[in-house]
DNA sequence: CTGAAAGCGCTTACAG
DNA sequence: CTGAAAGCGCTTACAG
């Protein structure tokens, strides 16, 4: 099927090209009788702009890449649908770039973030949102980092949730250490005081802050923390069966768990 | 920030523009030590190939639209991972259009997706996955499928779990009626036979079809169909309960009940 | 192994 | 209100 143009719709209606396009856009006053032929050959050949020719142009394709661990887990969806609407509002679209691994081999997701933080750039995205993945890292490595400062510098790019050291890049993030804190002291204010923290992963910043502000409410409230009730190991529901159970296998049962995640259902 | 372009690459190589892209794109044989000096500068430069010029030029762009209601219903991210995985694999990425409304206003949700339809198109899609929507319909408007149909003359179209008449249009699809048929067999062997059949919607031809296995597979039983016992109202989780409220209160109940959705946990 | 030139499908000053 | 022409950043015959 042959794709037609502006040029075969502006040679049908006997104009210029740019005539074409400024009744497509609407960018300057074309006569009345000029622009209804037009649209009316528009209308017969189903004419499409290409968006590409045009964003080539422009420089802008009102694209926005999201770079994300994995879609089956429910937290990033609801997220995603919220950044969608608002998007969606001001006539941008999303670019999905799921990074999980099939073999979950977690080292291969950093590698697939940077093929897609490249790829998203080649495409000339108008922005990219990361969220999850290497900027929730407490010691992301210094490559990890740097390519993704490099980035900012070519394209605006929002954190979401986590962190990178280096500027030029913008972020939205919630209080993990409050949270945690007030948490932490609900369960108190209940009347425990043999508190467990169990789930997420020692080497994420967000469990770590959230451990944190755990801690810190213990401690001032005078209460002691178990190192046996220290348990992390991810954020599946898996994880949350096997490391409950190691809880309760113990002598000595708390009466709380504060579980620094939801367990989310896997779709696996 | 002023981007480079291959020209830039060229000119401070001093080669042609050509010879740019053969390195770039391997695709001819260049003398090692151009190839080399090139290579250098790219890195040097950072330099990364606009997408949008070479997509106009090859009439590919490696993007797969697709269009679903709502990515918060976790059976969408389930579809989608493994629809990317594969996607991913061959070098496709994905162009994610969500179509709910906000106001849960379902002919809106027919409007989005017609205008993600043209959208997508304009982008320049190699191909468009449909799952949802419309392509469930019992009586979809005449207008929705011909614009469907029509869109299919102009890029591959692919319907998941669903249909539209017309042909032009891939599909790949579940047989509702036998999973139905499967589903009421295996409780009657259990030893049931006051079975209800509750959920999902009267106007969407998944349930239609449901409905027809349970219904035949009953009959071919000698099993009595109660009329209060079919229940339509939806695929939320809210809808199941207050259905399954319905059902019990009635004087006789059933022993067992087919669901004929999976009651998905709503992130609303 | 390499270059000059045309072309992909648009938009945008510039000129009238 | 309208047209001719340049240009966005690439790739691809064609010719050497």
């Amino acid at each position: 099927m042959k794709t037609v143009t502006v040029y075969d719709i502006a040679r049908e209606a006997n104009v210029s090209v740019a005539t074409v396009s400024r009744v497509l856009n609407n960018t300057a006053p074309v006569k009345k009788a000029t622009r209804d032929r037009i649209m009316e050959l528009i209308h017969k050949h189903q004419f499409q702009p290409n968006a590409l020719a045009r964003s080539l142009l422009k420089k802008e394709t009102g694209m926005i890449g999201i770079i994300l661990p994995d879609i089956t887990n429910p937290f990033f969806p609801a997220v995603l649908a919220g950044v969608e609407q608002e998007a969606r509002s001001r006539g941008y679209t999303f670019f999905l770039c799921d990074t999980v691994s099939t073999n979950r081999d977690s080292a291969d997701q950093y590698v697939r973030e940077s093929q897609y933080l490249s790829l998203l750039m080649e495409k000339q995205v108008d922005g990219i949102i990361m969220i999850g993945g290497r900027i929730n890292l407490a010691r992301p490595d210094k490559e990890m980092v740097q390519e993704v400062v490099e980035a900012g510098k070519r394209v605006p790019i929002l954190l979401l949730n986590g962190n990178l050291p280096g500027g030029g890049l913008y972020r939205i993030y919630t209080d993990e250490t409050e949270g945690a804190e007030l948490a932490t002291q609900h369960l108190i204010e209940l009347g425990h005081r043999d508190i467990a923290f169990v789930g997420g992963y020692r080497h994420m910043s967000n469990t770590i802050q959230r451990q944190q502000g755990f801690t810190k409410t213990m401690r001032r409230h005078g209460l002691q923390i178990r190192r046996e009730w220290i348990l992390d190991g991810g954020f599946s529901v898996e994880s949350g069966k096997a490391l409950m159970e190691r809880l309760l296998r113990g002598s000595e049962r708390p009466t709380a768990v504060f579980a620094p995640t939801t367990w989310w259902r896997s779709a696996h």
